[in-house]
RNA sequence: CCAGGGGUGGCAGAGUGGUCAAUUGCACCUGGCUGUAAACCAGGCGCCCUUCGUGGCUGCGCAGGUUCGAAUCCUGCCCCCUGGA
């Protein structure tokens, strides 16, 4: 039911161009899972999300999971029913959750900290609240939707994740903060490794899922070389690639130098929640298959769009008087037929169809780069591919 | 005409002798966002200064006055709202 194959391989870098099969499609790599966290992605249908190219969705366990919500899905016999869409679906396992109200609220940052003596920290949302207790035998939770205390072990997020009943899902990791030193990482590593073998146990002898496996380590070379050894040493389908990635996008190429060369590579790798262009051809070129990423929509949302000359703010009143589509390089719908100035207009007057126009442009800008990213690697042009990317988007 | 209430920065609306260049919200400007606490968050928002400061100037309807000091008190004027003849 499930299998993953290697159809071609980049000849000057490490991109490779694989062939994901599940029981609800194909899902040709390297690509995008689009993020659907609650059950919809913000701003689009799945169906025509699907039809500018996604291939699978990525939703979320704690979602369902901090309300009981799971339950419900259940007796609709799962999520492809519950939703009613039968394409390929992965689920987190709910442990970005641990970083993202925990550590990730109290020290104000995300996966990657960004943080250097140098600059300002004035953007960073505000931290010092920490919902999350975090202990080996699971992690307790304070909700940030009702205040509500939750306890979440990794036995659990697989049962709820059997439920939910996904395609891929992933096990429950401890997602770290750049901001946590050496030997905390190599404490929560510990036990995301102990974590990892439980899940495969809770997991048993499971074909309609398969699992993958959370590298974690944080931005130390020894722990992410361990981990990804050990994560590698047990029997998941794949991998997803998680946790702090360090303080800055060079940090990212580090931690994939390290962790990479130790995973099987006949096996799938999801660098899990990296979306940016840059860091997605960074990373397909050392041989990253899968990636999931919010920004197209959040972007979306707060009024910044893809092009091909890199991000542009669309919220402000420049574009007032702008004829031009987001990207006059797009053949989306969007650009086909709407002006910046409407859609900036649009989103100055909070409609929400202006989110809708710029969700649409993102969600098929992305997917449209992935595939430009497969068609290069079947040419053995990547690398020409990348540099073009990179030179345009950098300014 | 009489009685009462009121005129504050783009708008709404606090403040009623010093801590007020003036709370707050909206609007506006600039950033940020990477396994979604996020249609959100942070900062800025009178003018001037190649010195960015316990800096200078102007400022709460208009004109005077009291006071060491006035958006705040007094006098006159103008305007708005409500009720009455």
């Amino acid at each position: 039911m499930f299998n993953f194959k290697i159809i071609k391989r980049d000849k000057k870098t490490k991109a490779r161009l694989g062939l994901l099969k599940t029981p609800h499609g194909v899902i040709y790599t390297p690509n995008l899972a689009i993020v659907g966290t609650k059950g919809a992605i913000r701003g689009i249908s799945f169906e025509k999300a699907k039809k500018f190219g996604a291939e699978i969705f990525m939703i979320n366990t704690f979602h369902f999971f901090h309300n009981e919500r799971y339950k419900i899905v259940e007796k609709f016999g799962g999520l492809h029913k519950f939703l009613n869409i039968d394409y390929p679906l992965m689920t987190d396992s709910g442990g970005f959750q641990v970083f993202s109200l925990g550590f990730g609220m109290e020290h104000g940052v995300g996966k990657i900290a960004n943080i250097f003596p140098s600059e300002n920290k004035e953007n960073l949302r505000n931290g010092s609240k920490n919902l999350v207790k975090i202990y080996d035998e699971g992690v307790k939770f304070i909700s940030p939707y009702d205040g509500k205390k939750l306890f979440l072990t990794p036995e659990l997020s697989i049962k709820i994740q059997k439920i939910l009943g996904a395609d891929i899902i992933f096990s429950f990791d401890e997602c770290t903060s750049a901001l946590s030193g050496y030997d905390y990482t190599k404490l929560a590593l510990k036990r995301t490794h102990s974590w990892a073998v439980r899940c495969l146990k809770a997991f048993g002898n499971n074909k309609k899922q398969i699992m993958f496996g959370i590298v974690q380590g944080g931005e130390y070379e020894d722990l992410r070389k361990e981990s990804a050894k050990f994560i590698n040493s047990l029997p998941f389908f794949g991998f997803g690639i998680g946790g702090s990635l360090g303080k800055s996008k060079k940090d990212i190429i580090k931690v994939l130098n390290w962790t990479l060369p130790y995973l099987d590579e006949n096996k799938p790798r999801h660098l899990l929640g990296i979306g940016e262009v840059d860091d997605i051809l960074n990373s397909v070129e050392l041989g990253i298959d899968l990636f999931d990423c919010v920004i197209p929509t959040r972007w979306a949302r707060h009024g910044t769009v893809f092009t091909f000359k890199g991000r542009l703010n669309l919220k402000s009143s420049r574009y007032l008087k702008d004829r031009k589509p987001i990207d006059v390089n797009c053949h989306c719908e969007v650009c086909k037929k709407y002006t910046r100035a409407y859609i900036c207009h649009l989103f100055r007057e909070k409609e929400i169809y202006a989110v809708i126009l710029m969700v649409e442009h993102n969600i098929f800008w992305i997917l449209n780069l992935f595939k430009e990213i497969r068609k290069a690697i079947k040419m053995n042009k990547f690398l020409e591919f990348k540099r073009k990317i990179m030179n345009k988007i950098n300014k």
